[in-house]
RNA sequence: GCCCCCAUCGUCUAGCGGUCCAGGACGCCGCCCUUUCAAGGCGGUAGCACGGGUUCGAACCCCGUUGGGGGCACCA
């Protein structure tokens, strides 16, 4: 798509008008939403629509927000919630005095708690706005297990609210991206099943989607920014600031101290003399930064405790802070979910949308969710440099999809409180940004491996035999597509190998024999199960199994039986074991009588052949 | 240093002021089943960080302490 015609569809003036609070008569429900997020309408649930989209009393939510940008009491203003019709709110996070009144019996955690992002305007809205999520990562190194957590709530709360799912890449930083990684990111994202609804591939009426094919878009917007005051052109160096703020016996620490705000026309002048070019800063409200956090409550910075930030450098490149909220309002984002690490840039957007707002480029500040840390051992983040956080791993192993996405699901959040395994259809129906947990969540690779374990075994045969097919062939046991003859011993050894499987590439260890002239015999099956006492069990049961008319499991279990326990006198562990050792290599197989089967009286008869060679060998 | 977030078994969580001497799952231990390994069944282990309030009643609400984490860039 052309980079100028998203400029063009956003940024023209009459854009510019059409949603200015002064106007008489907005427009709260977009007509872009008949093209969108209808798709899962059908699916949601029968009460969450309700909750989210009733008619609200949107003076009062505007209030609510506008109170905050203000830095009057949010609450004060805030209506009495509905509780939910199924889940009352489950906790109250308001702090401090005179807040719990507001809240009590009615909890802040619902969603339509923050008001509605682009209601921002004095009438009730006909049609409330679907939700609009958005994913936006950038695309540096590897993809994360963090990042991928998020992508799968954003995708979960826009399903289940029958919204949209934005994708939005946002590669700005030149020196890190790369298209590799860019490829890796979608090609992650579909791999763990999902979705997205206007992005990368699939366009979208708010394109470009990626940042490096927006820039004449950030350029504009910071033109009107600075035109209207709500940002000024900034000179000071750090070193200088520094030395202000030490002059006036404060810590540096502090960060820029809005020296520039008030810079005389001669002063620019004469730092431009200089040579110097200025970085363009966003001037900061003087109130408390407030909102309500989808998954935390009422998060409140104090006035004044967050400098006027960069939003252009002075080479003229836009900053991330600016970027992202900037594409976030022309993309028509509601509901923002990101990583905690963001959290405390979110005063800064606050301020930067209500700027946004005023000059018409945003209509309204979106709800914040602040997702929980994925951590790793230890209580640290799970960093880039961790191995464990490389989804790659988990898809090499034969991690199952849908059952890597349950156990993402499951850091943070719930289904329900004596149940962990759950469906992707599943997770969409149930799943509600307000009750995910705010604390940090280790990522445990047991219980990873178990939940995927139990996906495996629950996967009908041919859908089990399909995916471990590419995992077979990969190691050389079978060609891909399979013979006819590999796809027999496959279906047939199938259910009695998927519940003894964790991951999808433990077939190569577990099933290898069967699609082998010889068996490696390993070495420590060997010593323990082929000694020169167990040559005995490997003539009888050559001699068992040489004439069996009718080569079955029943059969050859009949046999064997009589031939080593009866016939030897030996206990089922001692008898069975060297036979084991001998036809599949390892001390732990499918069942015996099955393998055996299936493996076929000639490679059978030469194995337990081979195998008695190895046994009569003098030990050592 | 400043700001912010978080606090229930080892881990992930349920808990929404009485139904909680706290429920589930993973892990771990034991038993049963059993040709190995699993699976399955049964049982066990283990937790509300601490101190003050509020209340007839607190895991739950408030304050503080302690502990953990994160953020303080012309990175994203």
């Amino acid at each position: 798509m052309d980079p100028r015609q998203g400029l063009r569809l956003v940024l023209p003036d009459r854009t510019l008008d059409r949603d200015r609070p002064a106007r008489p008569r907005p427009r709260p429900g977009r007509p872009r939403d008949h093209l969108h997020g209808r798709r899962r309408a059908a699916s949601a649930g029968p009460h969450e629509s309700a909750d989210l989209r009733r008619p609200h009393p949107d003076l009062l939510h505007l209030a609510d927000h506008d109170a905050a940008a203000r830095g009057r009491r949010a609450d004060r203003h805030s209506v009495r919630r509905r509780p939910h019709p199924a889940r009352p709110a489950r906790r109250h996070h308001d702090r401090g005095p005179g807040h719990a009144d507001q809240q009590r019996g009615g909890g802040r955690r619902r969603l339509d708690r923050g008001g509605f992002p682009m209601s921002a305007h004095p009438s009730p809205p006909t049609t409330p706005p679907t939700i609009r999520a958005r994913f936006c990562p950038s695309p540096t190194g590897m993809v994360h297990v963090g990042l991928m957590r998020t992508a799968l709530f954003n995708w979960a709360h826009a399903r289940h609210n029958g919204g949209t799912l934005v994708f939005r890449i946002e590669d700005t930083d030149a020196t890190r991206d790369s298209e590799e990684s860019y490829r890796h990111l979608l090609d992650s994202m579909r791999w763990l099943g999902l979705d997205w609804d206007e992005g990368p591939e699939v366009g979208g009426p708010h394109g470009p989607y990626r940042q490096s094919e927006r820039h004449d878009i950030y350029r504009d917007v910071a033109a009107k920014l600075l035109a209207s005051g709500h940002a000024y052109e900034s000179f000071s160096t750090n070193e200088e600031v520094d030395a202000r703020r030490l002059a006036a016996g404060q810590d540096p620490k502090l960060g820029y101290d809005n020296y520039d705000r008030f810079l005389t026309d001669e002063q620019k002048a004469a730092f431009r003399a200089e040579g110097r070019e200025p970085v363009l800063r966003l001037k900061m409200p003087d109130e408390d930064l407030v909102w309500n956090d989808l998954v935390r409550g009422e998060i409140r910075f104090a006035a004044g405790s967050v400098p006027d930030f960069v939003l252009v450098r002075a080479n003229g490149v836009p900053l991330y802070p600016f970027v992202n909220p900037v594409d976030d309002a022309l993309m028509g984002i509601t509901d923002v979910l990101r990583g905690e690490d963001l959290l405390p840039s979110t005063p800064r957007q606050l301020a930067l949308y209500a700027a946004l707002t005023d000059i018409g480029v945003a209509s309204g500040t979106p709800r914040f969710g602040h997702l929980p840390y994925v951590t790793g051992e230890g209580n640290k983040k799970l960093s880039k440099r961790d191995p464990q956080s490389n989804i790659d791993i988990y898809r090499q192993r034969g991690f199952l999809p849908e059952a890597f996405a349950n156990y993402l699901a499951l850091l943070g959040w719930s289904i329900a409180d004596d149940r962990d395994i759950f469906t992707m259809e599943e997770m969409v129906e149930a799943f509600d940004v307000t009750r995910v947990s705010a604390n940090p969540a280790r990522f445990d690779l047991k219980k990873a491996e178990a939940i995927n374990a139990t996906h495996l075994r629950a996967l009908p045969v041919d859908d089990f035999v399909s995916r471990v097919i590419p995992f077979l062939a990969a190691a050389g046991l079978v060609s891909d597509p399979p013979s006819d003859e590999q796809r027999r011993v496959l279906e047939a050894i199938a259910p009695l190998a998927q519940e003894r499987m964790i991951v999808l590439s433990d077939a190569v260890g577990l099933l290898g024999f069967l699609f082998v002239d010889d068996v490696e015999i390993d070495e420590a099956a060997a010593a323990k199960n082929l000694r020169p006492e167990d040559a005995e069990v490997l003539d009888a049961a050559e001699s068992a199994l040489r004439d069996l008319p009718d080569w079955s499991a029943a059969s050859i279990e009949e046999v064997l039986k009589a031939a080593l326990v009866e016939g030897l006198g030996r206990k089922p562990r001692q008898a069975f074991g060297p036979v084991r050792v001998a036809v599949s290599g390892r001390t732990v197989s499918p069942p015996l009588y099955e393998s055996i089967e299936l493996l076929g009286r000639e490679r059978t008869l030469a194995r337990l052949e081979a195998a008695r060679t190895l046994a009569a060998r003098p030990a050592g």
